[in-house]
DNA sequence: GTGGTCTAGACCACT
DNA sequence: GTGGTCTAGACCACC
């Protein structure tokens, strides 16, 4: 849990390097909305001291971001969300994802099957 | 496309290693029952030729397969799935993956946003 | 554009420091004519705001054009050009960074291959 | 001047960092054909150990190449060139360049000055 | 052997 | 304080 209220997790175990873990959860908080545009990213070596990492492996995480034009770093200032022409909603966003991750596992998943995937998840979801 | 009509794919500009791409996409495939208990795997020889890649990166792939119960290799007979006790159905592991995706990125989705989800990734679905 | 006339920019997004990229476009002007002896240099203050940077960002590049003996600020009179020995022509100025630019990248240019470059340059350039 | 005779050099005084001095210069050694497609770069380790670089430090340039397109890198397989579509010829490439300086520096040559430019550049070029 | 990532700590540029 | 770069050396994935 970092200072904003928004926590990011790093699984060192992961076959996924931690770079592109950070990458992903902050391109999904910025895409979602949660990081709105002018937010400003935890500092380099403040995130970096939280989750035990280097701060070069932050460094990267926010250089690629910055490539893909979701942020914008400047020396001294910190690091800003760019936000995206129209934020991407909750929705749309697991709607991709979902869609996504059925093609690419080649799930071939019917729309009865896909219905009844969310129900079960949200019958799962731990919510309050 | 690999010899039993199962396809599988290698993306080298992706972050995740190749024998973990591999492995997720064949764990898939068993857990959603597209191979089923008793199929044969592609002989490592035959499935690190059709994808590009070193043998010793399928073998590696099997192996974490095989550690993880999914399949057994036997000298011999190739490599089997092992079927898991209970066989885990597509929505099962749609539902499982999306909830778990959700959970990671802090999506927070409510029920409606979820079920607005998974109707929007229907319609985006490229089916026949 | 500064008060001037003289237009100077810094791109953030530049492997090059900004103080060296102001650095550069001083000299340059100062080199080619465009700001001759006596010509007195944007305030630090002046430059620093029209460029949405630091003052001491400025300070730096006046400074090191000061160490190269281009420049000289005194209390009071601001900084002013001391024009150099042998004024350098557009020309000059044109031909040694094009010189330069070759030999640095190996380019191993003929006399035909430069000419046409230099043909090509000049159809190219926009120009009223 | 690395193994395959191609010189590559450092200037450690320079601000440019060292990553950009090495991208640019490899990336013009491709624009000008002089690495052609598929030629291979030398090895991470043996353009460091040349350059008295980190291992990093060509890393990083080989990895802004990669995402510019210019080159592909395969673990165990090197590092190669993937050629451009046209294949840049050194004039182009140094007319792009000088016109590039000239608009930069503002030094709103006259055709008659950019000639005047390229022959005196000429003139000085230490040629066999 | 190849490239890819990470660490720990340094120094620089910038606000 | 901020981000940016570099080093030295380690370990991993891959061919």
């Amino acid at each position: 849990m970092t200072a904003d209220g928004i926590s990011i997790g790093v699984n060192h175990a992961s076959p996924v390097p931690p770079y592109e873990q950070l990458r992903a959860q902050l391109a999904d908080l910025i895409a979602v909305g949660r990081l709105g545009q002018g937010a400003r990213l935890p500092s380099v070596r403040q995130l970096a001291s939280d989750l035990g990492l280097a701060n070069n492996t932050v460094v990267r995480a926010y250089r690629e971001l910055e490539a893909a034009g979701l942020v914008e770093s400047r020396r001294g200032s910190g690091t800003q969300v760019i936000a995206p022409s129209a934020t991407t909603g909750i929705e749309v966003k697991l709607a991709e994802h979902t869609s996504a991750y059925a093609a690419a596992r080649q799930l071939n998943a019917t729309n009865d099957e896909a219905l009844a995937a969310i129900r079960y998840a949200l019958a799962h979801l731990d919510r309050p």
